[in-house]
RNA sequence: GCCGACGUGGCUCAAUUGGCAGAGCAGCUGACUUGUAAUCAGCAGGUUAUCGGUUCGAGUCCGAUCGUCGGCUCCA
């Protein structure tokens, strides 16, 4: 006799052992057939786990995540069967489900054309009609080897030489094919219903740039057919807000061959919004006591190998001249933290004087690989709200937690806050070539960022390897159009420069002592930033932030003169209008605004001339009707204004 | 850097098997003086990314370079 927790808390006993599908079936037809995979007792499991004794059990169909993993894992193998149908010498690779889909790797004697993906698609279905039954087996080690030697698998018995000796060796089989795969998977390969190859994209084997490159498919599949026509769709406007190109169509930057890769040209529009959030960043820490800074853009390289950046990452530098014939080499700066410790080094430090909290709008220069660039997200030349807080153990920890504080205010401010998540990136001990070689500093700083996180309850993922190579990173997360991840921001503590660079205070004992460095960015990288604001708005920035807040449309040239006198009075009040003077009908203007994304027009004829009024048309209510010209003055000051209620609690820091 | 796709006026795209580079939008000029999502007419705009090759002849075929896009790797 077992008794069967189910999800909801009811309770079914059988007095006899039953696989996951089975008891599906007891709960409903209907379930046993929407099935992908069972949870017992928090473990996710086959079909067809036998599940004996008392359990937990959930039921798994393609609503729940890990249902929808196995369902798209079943459509990788089918996918993988109709490429070593297609392609009898391809070796298999791995082939995961993945956030909205799933891919294979592949080693193939030719290249995947988009041709063959539909070649690919048409042989699945195949194998879909089919109805070809999956079964699962185990192995023994020796077994395992020999049978995927046997099928010339050759990546499949180096995961299995890989695996622990005493790890179980599934194998899922259906028809002729065979993949070693921990599962789960559905029953059958009738059981997919809608699926699609998407693109083929270049991968490393096991991620490693050493090794051979793969053909990698990415694809994606659903339980039902509209659900996939709508996801295709989704995909298809996701790329209309791209910043690459929207940002182009909206006349924010644009780039030229003869400048070269990475270096786009902001102009006025994309300059505008730039200048309107750095003037706002830049205010906000002045009022946070920060100092500002103005240092180099360039150095010698003397400077940088004393940072230690010589040696970590000369090949991301700009590096003028030629160290085997020069006397003097040059290099641009790939980051600030340097000169302004040079101007902390500058006169002697009190613990009175800390923390210091040295702020600068920074150019930077990093020389990425040719194929890394990408819009504004990925570039060689940007511009950083870096600043370096120097300060004393005992500060730490509030320094910090104001530093995040800090970031979540801009993130408000530009209406981000929710659609960031953060990492606390560490070091990997395994990488030492990578990191400064200081177990002890990495494990007590990381500690001590792990206590601050936790004290201020912030919700975060850990990540092994993606620290600083001076120390541990808080990084602010988000996602690009394309799904792509991305740093925004980021906190470092850094435990090492201080010395490198024989930074001290002298504390209220008379001795001298090593200051604790935070390295942060407030706002990020303004372009990367940039970016990130017009596809997260579609290029409808919020009003403040808007290039042109008010689109100014005459009827006629008539009324040219009544509409700069608007223009006048709104421009006293910060307000960026524009006007559209030309000989078009109205509708015609309004037209264009609206392509622009114009927060507001403000359109003015005989009527308006003659009230002293404005008729307008807001981007959310379309047409609101005439206003006097006062009213939509102190409307539009208020609304400006509203990223501020964010700030109230701003006090003195110092 | 690696894998793959791609590169024709400012933008979006045409151009049979290799056979006179073309359209819409934008721009400019003129007319119209307009009331809430595209007024009409005309003009101008190109060494088809660059360099080289094959050919009687190259936007089209071949090679190299530069750049763009999607991935991978990297990302101070």
């Amino acid at each position: 006799m077992m008794n069967i927790t189910l999800k909801d808390g009811s309770v079914m006993s059988f007095d006899q052992p039953k696989s996951v599908l089975e008891i599906a079936g007891e709960i409903s037809e209907g379930l046993a057939r929407m099935a992908c995979a069972g949870e017992v007792n928090g473990e996710v499991v086959d079909l067809r786990t036998i599940v004996d004794g008392d359990v937990e059990l959930s039921i798994l169909t393609f609503n729940d995540e890990k249902g929808k993993a196995a369902y798209r894992h079943t459509t990788a193998h089918i996918m993988a069967q109709a490429v070593k149908r297609l392609y009898p010498n391809t070796k298999l690779a791995i082939g995961p489900s993945i956030q909205d889909g799933f891919y294979y790797d592949f080693d193939t004697e030719e290249t995947l054309a988009n041709e063959d993906l539909l070649k690919i698609e048409k042989e699945m279905k195949k194998i879909i009609k089919e109805a070809l039954p999956i079964e699962r087996f185990e192995l023994s080690r020796e077994e395992a080897i020999a049978l995927m030697t046997e099928k010339g698998e050759d990546y499949k018995v180096e995961l299995i030489n890989d695996l622990p000796e005493d790890a179980k060796l599934s194998f899922y089989q259906q028809g002729d094919f065979v993949d070693l795969c921990a599962g789960p998977h559905l029953m059958n390969t009738k059981a997919v219903k809608a699926y699609k190859l998407l693109s083929t994209a270049g991968a490393y084997w096991r991620g490693d740039e050493k090794n051979k490159m793969l053909s990698r498919i990415y694809a994606t599949a659903f339980a039902k057919n509209a659900d996939l026509t709508a996801h295709l769709e989704h995909l298809e406007d996701v790329k209309k807000r791209d910043h690459n190109r929207l940002g182009r169509e909206l006349e924010y930057f644009t780039t030229s061959e003869l400048v070269g890769q990475g270096l786009p040209l902001i102009m006025p529009k994309g300059a505008k919004v730039i200048q309107t959030l750095m003037r706002y960043v830049e205010d906000e820490e002045e009022a946070r006591g920060y100092d500002f800074t103005r240092t180099p853009i360039m150095a010698k390289s003397d400077l940088f190998k004393v940072s230690g950046h010589w040696d970590h990452y000369k090949d991301g530098m700009f590096v003028l001249g030629d160290e085997e014939v020069d006397e003097e080499v040059y290099a641009l700066r790939p980051m600030t933290c340097p000169f302004q410790y040079l101007i902390y080094k500058s006169k002697q430090r009190s613990y009175r004087d800390l923390p210091v909290r040295l702020s600068e709008t920074s150019p930077l220069f990093r020389n990425e690989a040719s194929g890394e660039m990408h819009g504004l997200i990925r570039v060689r030349q940007f511009h950083l709200a870096d600043a370096h807080i120097m300060c004393t153990p005992e500060q730490l920890s509030k320094e910090f937690k104001d530093v995040i504080t800090l970031i979540q205010d801009m993130m408000k401010a530009i209406g981000i806050y929710d659609d960031v998540w953060y990492r606390f990136s560490k070091w990997d001990p395994n990488k030492t070539e990578k990191y400064i070689n200081n177990p002890t500093a990495w494990n007590e700083t990381q500690d001590l960022m792990r206590d601050i996180l936790n004290e201020v309850n912030l919700d975060f993922t850990e990540a092994d390897g993606e620290a600083a190579f001076y120390g541990p990173k808080l990084d602010v997360q988000f996602k690009n159009v394309h799904g792509k991840e991305d740093t925004l921001f980021t906190i470092q503590v850094d435990f090492a420069l201080a010395e490198r660079f024989d930074m001290s205070y002298v504390d209220k004992d008379n001795q001298k002592k090593r200051p604790y460095i935070i390295h942060r960015s407030s706002i990020g990288c303004y372009e990367r930033t940039l970016a990130m604001l017009i596809e997260k708005y579609a290029g409808a920035m919020p009003l403040w932030l808007a290039p042109v807040q008010v689109k100014l449309l005459p009827i006629s040239e008539k009324h040219t003169d009544y509409a700069e006198d608007v223009a006048r009075a709104l421009r006293r009040k910060g307000i960026r209008v524009d006007i559209d003077n030309r000989a078009e009908k109205i509708g015609y203007k309004i037209r264009e605004a609206r392509l622009e994304r114009a927060p507001y027009m403000a359109i003015v004829g005989q009527q308006e001339e003659e009230d002293k009024t404005v008729s307008i048309r807001s981007r959310e209510k379309g047409d609101e009707g005439s206003i006097s010209l006062e009213n939509f003055v102190n409307r539009l000051a208020v609304e400006v204004e509203d990223k501020y209620i964010y700030h109230e609690h701003i006090e003195e820091t110092k």
